[in-house]
RNA sequence: GGGCCUGUAGCCUAGUCUGGACAGGGCGAUAGCCUCCUAAGCUAUAGAUCGCGGGUUCGAAUCCCGCCAGGUCCGCCA
């Protein structure tokens, strides 16, 4: 797939690298976006001063002087000590119209790789609900997904499943041993909220009753041997909340493609494999009984760099299955990424090194997030302290049905509105999520999750419409195009955004950055605002023009439509 | 005590990796725009010692060093 924009990009840049060689400069050919009206593609020449020995002024000059007309140049200037690059426009214009049309639904998209990644996120502990101080997990991972299978890989979405920790051994113990009429009632009948409860009792009798603490310790004990029996106690007890989670996740539009038990590597001694690997190598110590690594040899600092992999009494640890899975993902990938808390660093570093350590051929790329606090703190399921995923869903989607009803109440059926907030609110949940960098720490409040103004989901969803609105209305074919006719400044710079559209999503892709998709379509969206008050469309006369128009209108719709899509949110053609 | 992350207008944020043209936006504020394709929109104005102090450089929000503040971690927990 070549794209218009990158096709000029490459070309600038062999130009320029021919007229480098050519004066005997040595150096990288970075370019970069100059601002308005200095052209398309911007050449610094002030690195070359100490090599040229001359002012970088009349470097630029030199090698504006040089450039050869291609293809996409139209016009070379200097300004300063910078070499601006103007593209010829009507090719441009052109040939990214015709782009997205042909492309449709693929436009942006990458050309095939494959390659195979697999993403590991969310990976909660299946003790009760998602809350909201860690949202971002699945939004983040769920987006990285849709932007990996846009950048052209294969990709399969994993789940971590913790089933032999202490915290679901809790909840296997309250599930068994407590009565339903003693636990805190849930607010809502999904599976996680009913389960949840006999959780947190569990977790403060355990506090209280030396008893109660023994037998979970049974329980962890038995299933980290790998006893069938407890496994299944636990499978049995989690299940209902997993079933609640993933409905949660659905209602976000996330599917995991696959849960993977932690127990499998227990099972299939995979562990046992990584246990003896460890041993044999010279940084593995014994202290009491258990095994540890010193880690201290890779910068690791602190009160104790001791990792212990294999406890006295021949258990295993959560990091060392954690090795055992990253190396039985390494077989089935080639590349894998992980969305953690920023809580799992530590944990994460020591895998990493653990996986060099044991030979392994791929080290997993990890984005880490920071907490969402509330205003008070963090929140605890077990204390009860938390504002559940469900909370905020609920509480958008109702945000959104009465923005809709104020606005459309009406026109619309009460069925049509529900259905537009249903697509306002969870687009406005995972924009809001999406468009901060991960490693930002988020106080959360209410007014600002709820933002349906400005850059927010709904700003860019309304641009959708309103150009879905247009072409609803249109007595014409979009056909014969000639985009050359598009000359206003609102409609060139659209479509130069537009045209930015498949660079945008190999940008954020490598660099691993889903907020930079929320960042450009913000822009894409706001000059379409600019061009819609501009540039009438229906109303002009001209048929060329107004059939250019109309295409320009149908290209911002599908570039609007695949961005929300990346970020998992639905295009509405009317709210 | 130590490690890692964050610190940009009243509030939120992009840019930081890869130094470059006046630090972009949004919310809120103020003043305008609906006989015209959805005003969840558009325009204008005001608002920034880029946490603080040094350094490197022709050039620093960006790189280096020190400090301050917040988050997070330093379990034979997960």
């Amino acid at each position: 797939m070549i794209y218009p924009l990158d096709d000029a990009r490459k070309e600038i840049t062999s130009l320029l690298k021919k007229v480098l060689s050519q004066l005997e400069y040595d150096c990288k050919v970075k370019l970069e976006i100059p601002p308005g009206g200095l052209g398309d593609f911007a050449f610094p020449c002030f690195s070359l001063a100490p090599i040229a020995k001359k002012s970088p002024n009349d470097i630029a000059k030199d090698i504006a002087k040089k450039i050869e007309k291609g293809k996409w140049i139209e016009k070379v200037e200097t300004n300063g000590a910078y070499v601006n690059f103007f593209i010829d426009n009507k090719n441009l214009k052109n040939s990214t119209i015709k782009s997205i049309l042909i492309n449709q639904k693929n436009y942006g998209y990458l050309a095939k790789k494959n390659k195979k990644v697999i993403v590991e996120h969310t990976s909660a502990n299946p003790n009760g609900p998602l809350h909201v101080g860690r949202a971002r997990n699945p939004i983040i991972g769920d987006t990285i997904v849709r932007i990996f299978k846009a950048a052209g890989y294969n990709v399969e979405s994993q789940f971590y499943l913790d089933d032999m920790g202490k915290q679901v051994a809790i909840l296997a113990w309250g599930v068994n041993n407590l009565e339903l009429k003693d636990v805190p009632k849930p607010e809502y009948s999904k599976p996680d909220h009913q389960t949840v409860g006999f959780y947190q009792l569990a977790s403060t009798l355990m506090g209280k009753d030396e008893k109660v603490s023994k037998q979970i310790g049974e329980i962890v004990k038995k299933s980290e041997e790998g006893e069938q029996k407890a496994i299944d106690l636990v499978h049995d007890a989690y299940a209902p909340v997993l079933k609640g989670i993933n409905e949660s996740l659905n209602h976000i539009n996330i599917a995991v493609d696959k849960y993977v038990p932690e127990s499998n590597f227990v099972r299939d001694k995979s562990v046992d494999f990584v246990v003896e690997k460890l041993k044999q190598s010279k940084y593995c110590g014994k202290e009491e009984g258990a095994f540890y690594l010193d880690m201290e040899p890779f910068g690791i600092q602190g009160r104790n760099t001791k990792f212990v992999f294999l406890r006295k009494d021949g258990t295993t640890l959560y990091a060392t299955r954690d090795i055992a899975y990253h190396l039985w993902k390494a077989k089935h990938a080639d590349l894998l990424v992980n969305v953690l808390g920023e809580d799992h660093k530590l944990e994460s570093k020591q895998v990493e090194i653990a996986l060099n350590l044991v030979g392994a051929k791929m080290i997993p790329r990890v984005i880490f997030y920071s907490f969402v606090s509330l205003p008070g703190g963090k929140m605890s399921t077990r204390r009860g302290r938390v504002v559940y995923i469900d909370d905020l869903i609920d509480e958008c989607v109702k945000r959104a049905y009465d923005e809709v009803k104020k606005r459309r109440g009406k026109e619309l059926s009460e069925k049509k509105m529900k259905e537009i907030a249903e697509k306002i609110g969870i687009g406005a949940l995972r924009y809001n999520i999406i468009k901060v960098q991960p490693e930002k720490d988020i106080a959360f409040k209410w007014e600002e999750a709820l933002n349906f103004e400005g850059n927010a989901s709904p700003f860019i969803q309304y641009s959708h419409a309103r150009a879905c609105s247009i072409l609803s209305k249109k007595q014409d074919e979009i056909k014969d195009v000639d985009a050359t006719l598009l000359n206003h400044d609102s409609e060139i710079d659209l479509i130069k955004k537009l045209a930015r559209f498949p660079i945008v999503i190999d940008d954020a892709c490598e660099g691993c950055k889903p907020h930079s998709i929320t960042n450009y379509l913000f822009e894409v969206a706001s000059q379409f605002n600019q061009f819609y008050r501009d540039c009438p469309v229906l109303p002009e006369k001209n048929n060329k023009l107004r059939i250019g128009r109309l295409a320009l209108v149908d290209s911002t719709r599908i570039v609007i439509q695949n961005g929300l899509d990346l970020l998992g949110i639905v295009a509405p053609e009317e709210m």
